[in-house]
DNA sequence: CGAGTTGTTGATCACATGGTCAATAAGAAG
DNA sequence: CTTCTTATTGACCATGTGATCAACAACTCG
């Protein structure tokens, strides 16, 4: 019964123990990160687990921080290759909604609980908070200056667009309601704030 | 040690010990509601608390369903007072942005995950967010009629009203910006919401 | 004052948590 | 093949969780 794993370089080993750990954050939230299921999950002894990370808090942190930057990532990409501001942000909203996102969803809702004991973790969701609101911040400033959007403060309406994004989300996780019409609604609402006529973002979304 | 307490009527020990328990929720969450920790803040033997309540889950689930509806009480309360429409809405974002409501927003925020692991809650949680959209959609109906709000869909504006209110808060548990600038914030948003001119909500809620 | 009802206690159980550490054995080096 | 380094194990500890239950004692009634 001794045998069951090899014998491998720290550096393999230690991202091992990190996919797991991401993995299950993804699969079932950052509070189902613990010392055992980590080691489980990485076909480990749970004292490895413990040998490798220096707290179980700073896992948990380093996991929501790479789960999350992943999506920003990804998000950027978006806002790098889309041709007009109002394309960019229409196919934005599209993927953040996306149904196959709960996992994300759900990792944000309890970094914001767990971060009330996991100092590190909080300072993680702050930072990353900062660049997800400067991302948008650049689309709606590049689209009211292409004239676009019809807007006043464009840091403001970033904000406006970051808290609809996480009430709806956080929404979405007791299933509230169907997720389908959650992007129509959102469309409009986003068509509104931006000052452009109805049915132009989804429009753009759709095609 | 075991005069502490003396004996009481069922109805009036539940009652201390459910008062104990949303006390705790309030100051520390929904997730610091223990079997433990609530007989502690009832000056009372942990089996009793045990005694009195089928579980903790639905103990957690009470507290939860006490805590909004109160909250939700409150509002409608507003609701009925206030003479227009605007005032009513302005009103009511006036005191749920209140700073001091922060342990309402922890109770929300704790819920949704929660919800999760324990199916009362969940479904207590669709109820009370339910009411809520009900209420909101009323307030926004009542304006769209007296031609105070220019908007198509009240269903739909009561659905973004409500994301904000809750995406906003939960921001704030991570205290991401001072809570100052968020009243001020959402002021400009809901006026862009709803189409009345720049700072009349806003003027509104300061008066 | 004595007997019976019942509100109350606190020890106890089974389980889960993060973390530690001596013992083990796998793989490299000689 | 032997030696040595070190990655790895799994038992162990202290703590915390929800829940159970026999024993206790406070109050009521006769």
């Amino acid at each position: 019964m001794s045998r069951a794993t090899s014998r491998k370089p720290p550096a393999q080993r230690s991202a091992e123990i990190l996919d797991a750990a991401i993995k299950i954050a993804c699969d079932e939230g950052l509070s189902a990160v613990k010392l055992r299921s980590v080691a489980a999950g990485a076909s480990v002894a749970p004292g490895l687990v413990a040998h490798y990370v220096s707290s179980m808090d700073d896992l948990v942190a380093t996991c929501f921080e790479r789960i999350t930057r992943a999506e920003l990532d990804e998000v950027r990409e978006i806002l790098a290759t889309a041709p007009t501001p109002a394309r960019r942000l229409a196919q934005l909203l599209a993927t953040v909604f996306d149904a196959t996102r709960d996992d994300v969803t759900l990792v944000w809702v309890e970094a914001w609980t767990l971060g009330r004991s996991n100092e590190r973790l909080a300072a993680r969701v702050r930072d990353v908070m900062d660049d997800w609101h400067a991302a948008l911040r650049e689309v709606v400033e590049a689209g009211a200056a292409a004239g676009e959007f019809d807007i006043a403060d464009p840091d403001e309406v970033a904000w406006h667009l970051l808290g609809m994004i996480d009430g709806l989300n956080a929404q979405a996780l007791v299933h509230w309601r169907p997720a389908a019409t959650r992007s129509g609604v959102l469309g409009h609402l986003v068509e509104r704030l931006l000052g452009t006529e109805p049915g132009a973002l989804t429009r753009l979304a759709a095609g």
